[in-house]
DNA sequence: AACTATTTATAAGA
DNA sequence: TTCTTATAAATAGTT
């Protein structure tokens, strides 16, 4: 573009040499810039002129991060090798250490998911076996020991809540007589409930007579309707 | 350039960025090619389009030589430093990405060996103690089978040698019979010793009758005799 | 992918 | 270097 062809060598006049790199040089930022644009690219652009200047464009992304995508997109291989060995030999190798150990652990657990026995001698699936089993008494007797803690401290709790609800019903019976003697002042059937409000909603559990409203379970049978279902049935088993 | 100006703005029309892309990069790559070849420059150029792909221009010397020039000329402090994490940042995540996931798989092994359990709710004991199981179920299953291809193989092994053994008795016998009829011919006898080599050391099995050794054992007895003693307890369970 | 009307880039000159 | 300008090249829109 401009008075005349050109051919593609490299141009021996030092100056035209130099003013054509100057102007070529603006105009390849530019359209690097403009694609970038445009088309929503990543652009890197790394020029050096013969004099050893250097001169960059790269797209908002900053060219560091472009570089490395680069890198990871080209020489997957050559940069965990090559490039990083240099600076930190012993890094890759605790790394690579890692990766084995993590390897081997990976392996190890589907054989303990059960996966991928057929790769298993007669001996290791022994091993195995043995393993599992003791694995699985530990951890039963571990959820027996959880569970009954569990059961026990729910019983502890159900206990003290039947207390509290005796005495209520004792408080309530009292003010209820105090109200017979005397059932037209109605002040004081108005701070017999509101006295009542320690627990919540007590009276809701409670009859006149002060029974408990449950029918005939026994204590045990009253902690497991507390715990969730899918608890009891392991306590079942 | 082109029939109508262009605005400097990423073009939304998907299809026509995409062309656009084509177009230009082409152009871009080629004005790169020209000012390398010109001016004598080094020049590296990395495009990523919207989707990811790679294209790349790099002058007669290596795109990894022109990005290490850059390295050093554009980040010579900083490359001491802070290059050298932002290079490795990556790396380190990675690095610690597998760090965490080997203590994951740590943890869960612990667990799956039985250890460690106090850590665990219910739930998740609930859990582990259905996986253990599980896999244990499977192992057996594993081992079983295991087992039974081995014992078979055994029992079609044991099957044709006591074939081979009787042929050979059979043979003995014979020979004896000859030998009886003319006893002070000793070449035979040796001839008959040699020819009985085909197994190694049969004629010890063997009693001058013919029968087996064996006393009374059926032919599964037999077949687990052969077994290794690890491999007996396991039959017997 | 090919065409072409235009715009852009730029070689040469100042 | 920068500006100008004639001209080559690139390319947007179209087929």
């Amino acid at each position: 573009m401009g008075r005349g062809r050109v051919q593609l060598k490299r141009i021996e006049n030092k100056i035209n040499r130099q003013v054509t790199f100057s102007k070529r040089r603006a105009g390849l930022l530019k359209k690097a810039h403009e694609i970038s644009v445009l088309c929503d690219a990543e652009v890197a652009l790394i020029v050096f002129s013969t004099k050893g200047k250097l001169f960059e464009y790269s797209s908002d992304s900053c060219m560091e991060k472009i570089l490395e995508r680069y890198e990871r997109y080209s020489f997957a291989e050559r940069q965990l090798a090559a490039n990083d060995v240099e600076r930190t030999g012993s890094w890759t190798l605790e790394h690579a250490k890692l990766k084995a150990r993590l390897e081997v652990l990976e392996r190890n657990h589907r054989h303990f998911m059960g996966e991928d026995l057929d790769s298993l001698s007669l001996r290791e699936l022994q091993n195995l076996e043995q393993q599992l089993d003791s694995a699985l008494k530990l951890v039963r007797s571990k959820k027996n020991q959880l569970m009954f803690e569990s059961i026990s401290e729910l019983q502890k709790k159900d206990k003290a809540l039947q207390e509290q609800n005796n005495l209520l019903a004792k408080k309530v019976r009292e003010r209820e007589k105090a109200l017979a003697q005397d059932n037209q002042w109605e002040e004081q059937i108005h701070d017999l409930d509101t006295s009542s409000n320690l627990l919540p909603q007590p009276t809701l559990n409670i009859n006149r007579d002060g029974r408990e409203d449950y029918e005939g379970n026994s204590p045990q049978h009253r902690a497991t309707a507390l715990l969730p279902p899918w608890m009891l049935r392991n306590i079942n088993e």
